[in-house]
DNA sequence: TATGAATGAGCATTCATTCAT
DNA sequence: AATGAATGAATGCTCATTCAT
């Protein structure tokens, strides 16, 4: 079946040129001309991967909230604190592939009350985001008296990336980390 | 004689009217229209008040942020230690006037690339928010090392309400609480 | 009745008012508001004096088209070719306040069928002005052969002034003169 | 494929219909709704072939002034005299086409002072066909002595075009003929 | 499959008009 | 008489969507 590969990967490059248009014009300033254009494509070619405009935006909020979790691999090779910085560092938006997934997230997520369902998409992807983070955590830190522990840690790693998408000049990716390491606590 | 209104009175309604209206339905999906039904009136009276959407929604935005400084008063009655504590509960989203100047920022947030005006709008006031919070910090716990540290605190206090906002039901408000009690570090 | 020759004076000023900001706006982009602010007064003022907009229209065309007839009254006691000079430079937009009278005609005919009413003033007006000028003419050149004679100078007139309008660098004055005094035959 | 269309032919059509637009409801009262009706189109559709509203007026001020230009072709066969007599004739609204193209000019000369882009527009068209039309006199009757000469024949045919619409009904087209031929002056 | 022409609903905005004061 | 608040119907324009090719 070449074709639903073929068609996959056009879906992907979608959600991709979707993401950019997002985080640039915002969800409702994303027209599907200006996501087209960014994929190199016309309005009319979108519908043959995605319904109408809402699945579009589906497809690219689960597709970009995914790559949250897809780079939390396996970090067993690591001693157990050198797995947690690592994991967590991979969460904060310090490169630019992860400050525009944060971008997407927030802009999906100041939509959230318009459209229950992308909410729920939302939700359910930040939960799994979170389980992921929350799992790996306890892990590693096998120390940690309650899971309350591991969601404080997960807490201040939300907090840091939000800052930093406000202020990206004060908060370096060097701050970040060092803002990082003060609160994951002592053995 | 004309009818006398009070205008700034009318504008700060329009303004609660309109953070409603963009909590619901986002900040491009609440219309004009919807912001003045909300507020009971129609179209064409808004423009007495704000020449333009724009306007409508920088008030909104200002407003809104401005909110969350302005409980933020004086607290040199308390202990320090309870001040501390007072002051950052206040900035939670842990009641229903304090969940939608949250979600109002985060949908302005969402905008941010859209509308370089209003994304300078609202950076400036999340600094002003910052500093207004890290230097209660620093008056309440003169112990802490350094502003490094009250930046941790803010974060956390950030990290907190984001989870908040995207899973309510399980971050009820003791559990925002006692989050934060554990973040806040020992003496 | 003092009250009335108050009201007719507001209502010759507020046509004054309208004139210019036609002029300076067009017909329908010369707002109610604009017209209020030119002549110092509020948008609710003008309802005392005006039914609706376009008796406003209506009033200030005929006076304007008026003053084009004012101006032309005894002209017996020069010669009579001096007279027909007189008479026939009067009628081009040579002075400021005569130009204006020729744009805001300009802007009325733009606007004839839009609204029959006011092309019929506008018609009505235009042969009463060509009336005058053609029984003055006549009286002055009684060597003329008929009224088509007097006709082609009122043509030539309304030529000069149209295209004085559109190039008025190139039409000065002195050459608006010389133009028309070619075009008056000779006895 | 797509559907393929003569765009610059759609243009065309669309300015023609504009025009009929502009000569019914005058230029701001010519809404896109009754152009596009009038083309036997929608809306939308007009956002294919100009950009804006402004564009759609430009294009048509263009168009109309041209066509009034694009009649003056080769006379070089006809006698000096007989060609300068058909010449002249051309740019009188004798015809229903060509008093439409008087009448729009007339309506975009009202407008003038409120859009100075099209005013500007305007006035090289009126340069352009004023400049023609001087040419084509100087050469078929080299005997005029000056190029004023020439000029105030322009002014003689632009006043009777101009009283033919105000009194269409007095302005038959004989009439017009003859008022043009008494003015030609005699070799 | 992909194009781009065409639709029609929706938006912010303007404005003549009405009306309480 | 005069103000200015309020209305509601337009208008220009954008855009998701449909569809003939």
């Amino acid at each position: 079946m070449p074709r639903l590969v073929d068609a996959d990967r056009r879906r992907g490059e979608l959600a991709d040129a979707a993401a950019c248009a997002i985080a640039r014009s915002g969800i409702d300033g994303a027209s599907l001309r200006e996501v087209a254009a960014e994929a190199g494509w016309t309005t009319g070619a979108l519908v043959h991967y995605f319904a109408n405009k809402r699945e579009l935006l589906a497809f690219t909020l689960r597709a970009s909230l995914n790559s949250r979790c897809a780079r939390r691999s396996d970090h067993a090779a690591l001693t157990p604190d050198r797995a947690l910085r690592t994991m967590l560092v991979d969460a904060l938006p310090t490169t630019e592939e992860m400050t525009l997934h944060w971008v997407v997230a927030l802009a999906f997520a100041g939509q959230a009350g318009s459209d229950p369902g992308l909410a729920l998409i939302q939700r359910n992807a930040y939960l799994k985001f979170r389980a992921t983070v929350i799992a790996l955590i306890e892990i590693c830190r096998p120390d940690l008296e309650s899971d309350q522990e591991a969601e404080r840690l997960l807490a201040l790693v939300n907090g840091i990336a939000l800052q930093s998408l406000f202020d990206p000049v004060l908060w370096t990716e060097s701050r970040q980390l060092s803002a990082l390491d003060a609160g994951r606590g002592h053995r």
